[in-house]
Parts: structure tokens; sequence; C-alpha cells
DNA sequence: TGTACATCAGTGAACGCGCGTTCACTGATGTAC
DNA sequence: TGTACATCAGTGAACGCGCGTTCACTGATGTAC
């Protein structure tokens, strides 16, 4: 048996105080994840999934705002590398491009339904900076999407807007009504987006 | 001078409980209305709207989640009123109709966004039963709009579903990127309405 | 080489807040006899 | 007609909870001299 079995928990060796703020990031990730739920993000809920005392949290954030932002961030950045992937992955005519950005959108907010809406409806009521900017260059993306499709469109932002809602609406609604007897996603998302951005 | 200026509040007569009750609900309108937030619908925060005392609530409410299921049959009731509204001053052209039921749906959300949030998202996650039938009622209301306006249509409840996805987050996006550059509502709304439900 | 000191990562206890809810009570008004 | 009692609408104080945050402290490790 090892000697030193009950110890509470190593203390992070000096400079490397970067360690624990990772694994309250983590900590909150997982939260995040498991709950669906915006407001599981609590200091305490954190501290004490990451194995620290509630106090530590302060040694690495300033305040429950800023563990937002740096979570807001990090969740952001992966909604864009889902997209760049799922367009990386797809096939070179501009439709299927727009199916597969489409349906990544969709996957990624039905499969991570808290850092969905931690991403598009918590940090839009955070102050504005970099969460309102990275939304737009996000926005811009839709908007050359249709721009591929249909170069002849008079209105491509007008068009991107309705495909955002759409999306958008599509992810929350399913989140909010499971019991609702919804058709199969990916026909329904070919459907929708050939229906609001026609050939 | 009046000689009963500082008594605290007359005792509602015998038999009359139901007004005070009827003060609750108010208040939570009122609150729900002024904060956009369904989380300000606390029973303090209501009864102390009210001008009662925290334990009064116990009296016409059994809890804190029978005051949500109240006002949320109250405003969804006002929100299909509204939607009826619409259509009964809306022309006789199945067109103008959906126009004019989206239109509607809008509106609603855009103006009562406490209520639309409590109806369409709050309300989703407490037990089924009425809320979860009125909003299938509701759905259904959409199905026959685009059955009017395209009897062709071979799946018009795939198309509804569209079309109250898109109207869904229509109303959250706005809610909540106020600071976005959005395009007027009503040519925006007329255009996704058609691009859904082509001729 | 020894030692005083600064730095760093972290903790424990407590604060005040608003919350839902419970317990025990008040005090006016109607009703039974 | 008088009086005991039930009913009704409501209150005051307190409970335990989780929350964000502050204050004062610990104790190991590196660095300066």
């Amino acid at each position: 048996m090892a000697t030193t079995a009950p110890t509470p928990r190593p203390r992070t060796p000096r400079g490397q105080g970067e360690q624990t703020r990772e694994r309250l990031l983590t900590a909150a990730d997982d939260l995040l994840h498991e709950t669906r739920e915006t407001t599981a993000l609590t200091i305490r809920g954190v501290t004490k999934r990451a194995g620290v005392s509630p106090m530590a949290f302060y040694l690495h954030f300033e305040n429950r705002e800023a563990l937002l932002e740096a979570v807001y961030e990090r969740h952001f950045r992966a909604f864009l590398d889902v997209m760049r992937g799922a367009l990386a992955a797809a096939g070179p005519q501009p439709r299927e491009r727009l199916h597969a950005a489409g349906l990544a959108y969709l996957r990624f907010g039905l499969e991570n339904p808290g850092e969905y809406v931690l991403i598009f409806e918590t940090a839009a009521q955070l102050p504005p900076g970099p969460p309102a900017a990275a939304a737009r260059e996000a926005f811009d993306f839709i908007v050359d999407l249709v721009r591929e499709v249909r170069p002849q469109e008079p209105e491509p932002r007008t068009v991107a807007i309705e495909v955002w809602s759409a999306l958008h609406g599509t992810v929350l609604l399913r989140r909010n009504r499971p019991s609702f007897d919804w058709p199969p996603l990916e026909p329904t998302a070919v459907d929708l987006l050939d229906r609001l951005v026609p050939a």
C-alpha cells in the first residue's frame, strides 16, 4: 500500500499556477456540458468540481464574469473549429458546403446545448467586446456561404440573417421541447436551407 | 386631512380572497414585463410588489411552480388572442393571412420578451401537461396556415416546423443582440415567410 | 554555506444577500345555538 | 338577544440553502546577501 494515501491534494508547484486555472476551466466545461445550464457555472460549483477551495478561484480570475468570458471564448473557438472542419470535409460545390455548414451548426447546438446557450444567449448579455466581434465574424461566414451558393442574390445579408435565425430557432425549439415529434434532422435541415437559399 | 392616512393596507373582505390572488398575478405580470426575465418571478419579489407579506403567497398558491404555471397560462392565452386577432383583422387571401400571423408572432415576442421566454422556453421545462398540449394546439394553427397558402405542399407539417423555428429564432436573436444592425422587421418577415412557403 | 526574506499557491472562516418554505400566531367577521 | 366558536385573510420571525466575495492566515520554495 502507498504510504501517502490520504494526502488531500498536492499543491501545484511554483510557477505553474496556470495549471490550476486550466483545471478550473475544464471543471467549468464539464459542468456546462453535463448540466446543459449556464447557471451551473458558479464559483462554488466550479471550485468544488476542481477539488479546490472557493478562494483559489480568485487567484486565477477576477470574478465570476471573467470566468464566463473565458469559458465563452473557449467554446466559441470550438464552435468555429467545428464549422471550419465541416467545410473542409465537404465537397467543392457551394450548395454542399451550405448543407455541411448548416448541419454542423445544428449538431453543435444540439449536442452541446449548454455551450450553445452560453455562446448565443448568455454571452450576448455580457458587456460588448470580443464576444460581439466574434459573433459578427461568424455571421460574415454565413453571408459568404450565401454569396457562394447564390451570387445573383441582391441581399445576401438579409438571407444570411434568415438562415441564422432559422438555425438558431431549430436548435432551441428542439432543445426545449424534446418530447415533440421532430422529423429527422438532416433532411429537414437540407430542406430548410434550400428553401431559404434557392437555386 | 384624512384621519386614517397611514393605515398599512385594508384587509381584503371575507370571501374575496381571490382578489389578492389576482393582485399577485398582476404583480407577476408587471415584473415579468418590466424585467424581461423569468427569473424575476420569485415569491418574495411578487409579494413585495403586491404589497403583501411573503406568507400571503401560500394562501393562494401551493408553491412557486404553481405561480409559474398560472402566469404561463395567462400569457399563453394572451398570445393566442393576439394571433387570432391578427388573423381576424387580416384580409381574406391565404398569403395575407400567413404574413399577418407571422408578423403578429414576431411582434408579440419582441414586445413581450419576458412573457415570450416564459411561454416558449421556461414553460417547456415544467412538467408536461396543459402547457405542452396548448403548444401543440398553437402549432397546428401554423400547419393550417401552411395548408391554406400551399395546398399542394406534400409535407405541411415539416414546413410548419420550419416556419416556427425561423420565427422563434428571429425573436430570440433580435432580443439577445439588440446592438446588431437588424433590417426592418416587416419586410424581412414577409420575405422569410415567402421563402419558406413559396407559391 | 547559512540565513533572512520575498514570493507563490492555497486555505478557513465569515459576511451579507435573496431565496423558498415552515411554524406559530393575530384579529376581524360571520354563524350556531 | 347574547355569546361561544369557527372561519378566513393575513402577518412576523425564523430555518437552511447556495451564492459571490472579503479578510486574515499558512506553509513551502526560491532568492539575495
